[in-house]
DNA sequence: TTTACTCTGTAACAATTGTTACATTCTATT
DNA sequence: AATAGAATGTAACAATTGTTACAGAGTAAA
């Protein structure tokens, strides 16, 4: 699809014309598939991804190679690590994994600075920095006021909303990675819940009810 | 003394002349008491503070009022969280309170948007946002991957740096409070702690010595 | 010095989370 | 259909963290 139209389509309502106008020349079109990489810890960013559709999913990695799901991020927004690694041409602190087959459009880091003179390109960056430290606050009231119980309820909450859909297809494993704990306890509370009436589980899938 | 000395003194090495001749014109400085509150949540932002001398400790808050310590702001740095509410006119997220007596410096919110066509304002403020994300990842790195033990570790050598001491007057009570566990826990650790080597316990003072 | 209060130490126990082990069910492939 | 592998269920136990209770030490104020 042309890229001119594919800007204008999703970002009108956010930028002023001069500045699509610019974006449609530099831009790329990227489409990614469930569960590819986008960046991961220590990468040098070389462009900033807008999501157009989709959802990818970010992570904070330890030095033993466990991870913790931080965010998701949907259609419509970017990544606030982008804008702190091109800021400072810094190397990634995050890793991001694309949730489900998505589009993003790809701008050179540079004119993440060229176009501050933009007011709604200001809005957008700042907006997005805000948001994305909404998220971490989440993160952390997750981690240190949440048991597992709720957090692992959150988290499927928040999945169905990057999936746009109360079937979940993931495995109890999964989870268990996403959330550094065990299987054991992702299934042995997934059971709870099941029996509170919150979800249903099925084989690779998880339904959700009270949504 | 002199607003024009000061913001001269302390941030001419950050920003442009120009910029410090309009920040001499409209900021005004605030001297904070140790434990003396900056902003709570649901507070409207009216000005954005920059450290002069001391540090500020930002809590996050749940609805029962349980806290739990994000990081410490140190001299010459700013609260991303500010920036963060002066650019929607929201409210604040985050709680701040002053680590120790500190002198602020601060700026009426608007001119955090009229300033950033000013590079070393950009520079700053980008830069500020940076800063305090990779302290919130430090924050989730504790919580998601780390015990009692080495969290309460962390976080008292983090204190020695915001008040460059290592001896840290402090009661097992307080640490419970900021980290969001119980003081017999932080008293049972502590107790290990010192076994190990790692600290000295004293009555209200704790002195770190591997550092 | 007495009193009241805060701070610290510690034991005993409870609750939550993590680990090991193994059985069963489902699915894809041969 | 037989087989292998993945996913789930669950029991038994371990480790960590949280709670309750109480004793004693230090400190400030009467």
């Amino acid at each position: 699809m042309d890229i001119k139209v594919l800007v204008k389509a999703n970002f009108s309502f956010l930028f002023e014309k001069a500045l699509l106008d610019e974006m449609s020349i530099v831009a790329q079109l990227k489409e990614v598939k469930k569960n590819d990489y986008l960046i991961d810890i220590g990468q040098e960013m070389t462009f900033m991804p807008l999501i157009i559709t989709g959802a990818i999913k970010v992570f904070r990695t330890d030095d033993d190679g466990d991870d913790y799901i931080l965010y998701f991020i949907e259609g419509g927004d970017t990544c606030a690590m982008t804008l702190n690694c091109c800021m400072k041409g810094a190397k990634s602190e995050i890793k991001a994994i694309a949730e489900r087959d998505s589009e993003l459009l790809l701008i050179p880091v540079h004119k993440l600075e060229d176009w501050l003179h933009y007011k709604s390109w200001r809005a957008f960056v700042f907006g997005s920095y805000n948001n994305r430290f909404s998220e971490m606050l989440e993160a952390v009231d997750s981690l240190a006021f949440m048991n597992m119980n709720d957090r692992i309820l959150k988290y499927l909450k928040n999945k169905v909303i990057a999936n746009q859909s109360e079937f979940l297809k993931i495995t109890h494993n999964t989870i268990s990675l996403e959330l550094n704990t065990s299987r054991v306890v992702v299934s042995r509370i997934l059971k709870k819940l099941e029996i509170d009436g919150d979800i249903k589980l099925h084989r690779n899938q998880i339904e959700i009810l009270d949504f």
